[in-house]
DNA sequence: GATAGTAGTTGCAGAATACAACCACTCTTG
DNA sequence: CAAGAGTGGTTGTATTCTGCAACTACTATC
């Protein structure tokens, strides 16, 4: 595919620009699947098989994921490039537009709400702590747990308040 | 459509994410392109009459733009709403992601590089002016020219220095 | 009243997408 | 070693989306 213009917009549109491919990347970054029935099964929107493994193809093609060598019928790992990483901040832009602007269940907007609260700085860690995880990068020194943890914790205690709010 | 999920990233993705809507919104924001003709003339991807119609319509029913009361082949002006106006982060966030990561021409590379080298609080900037743009609000006191005017000049300077490097 | 310009609509062909069923392979278990 | 579950897909078919060109309805200008 060619692309309709020179511009970075554009060029980002043609790659992203879908139904799917942003959901995928936001399974494996904020739900860590990483293989393809875990993408499959845990897509809440309910992905298609044959949907999965063309964006999943796009996706390696344009070197947003790699795939673990492995062959047919063989278990194969999907992990985020560099690039990869960096769709961060336009999923987290897409989550609080989505957030300030669409209805949706109050269960999956708690998280985006967490993010936002911990601030702008808090979406590099994140993009670290996806660096550790996908490219073996060094894990930073670091004493407590790491950011998904923490936002895991939080969410935890939010649906918590929610419940005991409800009583 | 009922939405496929809850999630508020699938929320936008739902509205935004296909090949032309994010484009004809850079071209409002970015073109102050008001009309139809205008954007349908100014696409540098081309866009075509009836999905750019379609477009139209989704966003206007999305409530991110709105469409000036006019009868057919009267002159319609779409503006931006607020939940328009803050799509801008996302669009920036595409913008910067597609120029570190994809090929692009280096005269639409310049502006995006430009905007990102003003830092975080010009997007604010950019959408207070568009607030005063779209939805009429009162500007702010301001001495000297507004964003979208310093990002031209900005852009005519370098468009002038790499004039100059090639000779 | 002709002409140019406005904002679309219509018809049609091809591409992309979605859903369900099926396939080939591997790994585990008895 | 045979059965069964689990892996990552492929295939077929129907539907939707997209793109192009031509056309329509209306308005403003000369």
């Amino acid at each position: 595919m060619e692309p309709r213009s020179g511009c970075p917009i554009n060029a980002a549109v043609e790659v992203l620009g879908d139904r799917w491919s942003l959901l995928v990347l936001r399974d494996v970054i904020f739900g860590d699947r990483r293989y393809f029935r875990a993408l499959l099964t845990g897509s809440i929107e309910g992905i298609a098989s044959n949907i999965l493994a063309d964006r999943l193809v796009r996706l390696v093609d344009a070197g947003i994921l790699t795939r673990g060598t492995a062959a047919r019928g063989q278990r194969a790992r999907y992990s985020l490039t560099e690039s990869g990483i960096q769709t961060l901040p336009i999923i987290y832009a897409l989550g609080n537009w989505g957030l300030d602007w669409r209805p949706g269940s109050d269960e999956l907007r708690i998280r985006q709400q967490l993010m936002r609260d911990e601030g702008p700085a808090f979406i590099e860690e994140l993009m670290d702590e996806l660096r550790v995880r996908h490219l073996d990068a060094p894990p930073k020194p670091h004493d407590g747990s790491g950011p998904f943890e923490r936002l895991d914790a939080a969410y935890a205690a939010a649906a918590e308040q929610e419940h005991v709010d409800q009583r």
